[in-house]
DNA sequence: CACCTCAATTCCGCTCAGGTTTG
DNA sequence: CCAAACCTGAGCGGAATTGAGGT
């Protein structure tokens, strides 16, 4: 990633980092030296320090923590154009860490560190986190709180997709309401109902304001630019921008007329650098949702847009037919869906860096099983006819029934082959797996696995599994409605 | 052909940056 | 209104798995 111009890391460069990086490469030399005992002892010898501070007990519940490690102080770098990209994250010490224990709990000691003590010792029982630090840069305060696997999180998180699951139920009046709105005569009812709209169908975040010059200029619905935006009549909408993470956003859209419409309007006359809709903040969006759903807000739209879709796509799949699937297609074919998802909520990565030359490897062995394929074919037609075969480098079957079945192998194997670089391609830049953590109602997966008679293994990783611990016994006559 | 080794590749958990919502 | 609190999401690095090549 190119540094900007006036990156702060312009400056460090002066610096010399000779003898870090150096001290770097002996670590690492280090350790590719040790042998696979040595690793294993010392990756054993961290588990059973970390031990003690990996869980917690909540009302006599043992619960897991989420990151109770911490990384030694270093360079930020923050996503795309950050302003203090390059700056030190400097160290936390425990003067800046309050603890929030149980009343009775024995204060857990500051350890390795003599001299130094806890900032506070608090006793709040109406948060969820146990302790709290200060950011060594950025200035917010951090927190350590529960594992995505624990109770404490699973229980909000069914409750999140029960919430997006009522949306279903009023999506309908929502929106003919902003349908109704998109014509009214006030402009900042006509900018609620038109980014109420992008918010629906297009799975956008909302969008708050941000601080310029401590955060990079990333933008979601409400803080849209008019530089963000080009219109292409009669009705298409080109949106590119940088979301969160400032990972791009482009989309071509082809909107309603009253849209289109009204976003030419809101844009009129602005400059590039104005923002399109300037009457609207998340705050009246969340207000105006209030009127369908007393706990409606900008983001249950993403959930339910997320699992609404992946049902729908699910629902395409014949289940008088499954037993012609493979295991493998059936695979495929959900991670066809989960993929839509993906792309509705534009969950990306990075291109792997040996993506391209994987992909050059895997057509050339391609072509080679093509060329074997050939080859078999008319070894094959040679031993119809009773001709005495071409003299070949490679050993060639005998008779026609084996060279039939090294032919159906070679196939099988073509077909496996071009499926996977298939699925290579699409995923490279696609994640698959944000959307299955956060987003996609998981009993819509468990109730699909269940007809399809696919092991849920092959779909939810281990860590899926254990976060949704609720979800994996709901029937396969569950319906995300 | 079964089995092993070692490198390449993929998977997966961890961490924290970057969001949204709320009190 | 804004800071606290919680939710989301990408990247990193180590572990696990796969695959090529040798025995």
């Amino acid at each position: 990633m190119a540094l900007g111009e006036n990156s702060p890391i312009k400056d460090l460069k002066k610096c010399d980092f000779g003898n870090i990086v150096a001290h770097l490469d002996e670590q690492r030399q280090k350790k590719s030296e040790m042998s696979r005992e040595e690793k294993e002892k010392i990756s054993k010898e961290n588990a059973k320090k970390k031990e003690w501070f990996s869980h917690a007990l909540v009302n006599n519940i043992r619960e897991k923590l989420g990151a109770v490690a911490m990384e030694p102080p270093q360079l930020f770098r923050g996503r795309g154009e950050h302003p203090k990209q390059g700056l030190l994250k400097r160290r936390t010490f425990p003067e800046t860490c309050v603890i929030n224990i149980g009343e009775m709990a024995p204060v857990p000691k500051v350890i390795g560190l003599p001299g130094h003590a806890w900032k506070d010792v608090v006793h709040e029982n109406t948060v969820q986190w146990i302790a709290a630090f200060d950011d060594g840069l950025l200035g917010d305060t951090k927190y350590v709180s529960f594992a995505a696997t624990s109770g404490l999180k699973g229980q909000p998180d069914m409750l999140k997709y029960d919430r997006a699951r009522r949306l279903l139920g009023c999506v309908d009046k929502v929106r003919n309401s902003y349908e109704k709105l998109q014509k009214s005569s006030n402009l900042a009812e006509q900018q609620k109902a038109t980014a109420t709209y992008f918010i629906d169908k297009l799975a956008l975040r909302v969008g708050g304001e941000k601080n310029t010059d401590e955060e990079a200029d990333t933008v979601g619905c409400c803080s849209l630019r008019v530089e963000h935006l080009t219109l292409e009549p009669p009705n298409s909408i080109i949106f590119d921008f940088l979301g969160k993470d400032s990972i791009r956003y482009f989309n071509k859209v082809q909107v309603t007329d009253t849209v289109f419409q009204n976003v030419t309007n809101f844009m009129k006359g602005k400059k590039p650098s104005e923002d399109v809709f300037e009457k609207v903040d998340p705050g009246m969006l969340n207000d105006y949702f209030k009127e369908f759903m007393d706990d409606l807000t900008a983001k249950v739209f993403r959930t339910f847009n997320a699992s609404y879709t992946l049902q729908q796509e699910l629902q395409k799949f014949d289940y008088s037919k499954k037993d012609q699937f493979t295991h493998d297609q059936l695979v495929k074919y959900y991670n066809d869906a989960n993929r839509s998802v993906a792309v509705l909520c534009n969950h990306q990565r990075a291109e792997s860096k040996t993506h391209g030359a994987a992909m050059e490897k895997m057509q050339t062995q391609k072509d080679g099983i093509e060329k074997q394929i050939k080859l078999l074919k008319r070894h094959l037609s040679a031993l119809d006819k009773g001709e005495t075969p071409k003299p070949s480098d490679k050993p060639l079957p005998k008779d026609a029934i084996g060279c039939k079945k090294k032919i159906a192998e070679a196939k099988m194997r073509l077909e496996k082959h071009v499926y996977s670089m298939n699925e290579k391609e699409d995923n490279k830049t696609v994640s698959l797996g944000t959307s299955k953590v956060n987003y996609m109602d998981p009993r819509i997966t468990v109730a699909f696995c269940k007809k399809a008679d696919l092991d849920i293994e092959k779909v939810f990783p281990r860590t899926v599994r254990t976060k949704f611990p609720w979800a994996m016994h709901f029937p396969s006559t569950y319906v995300f409605d």
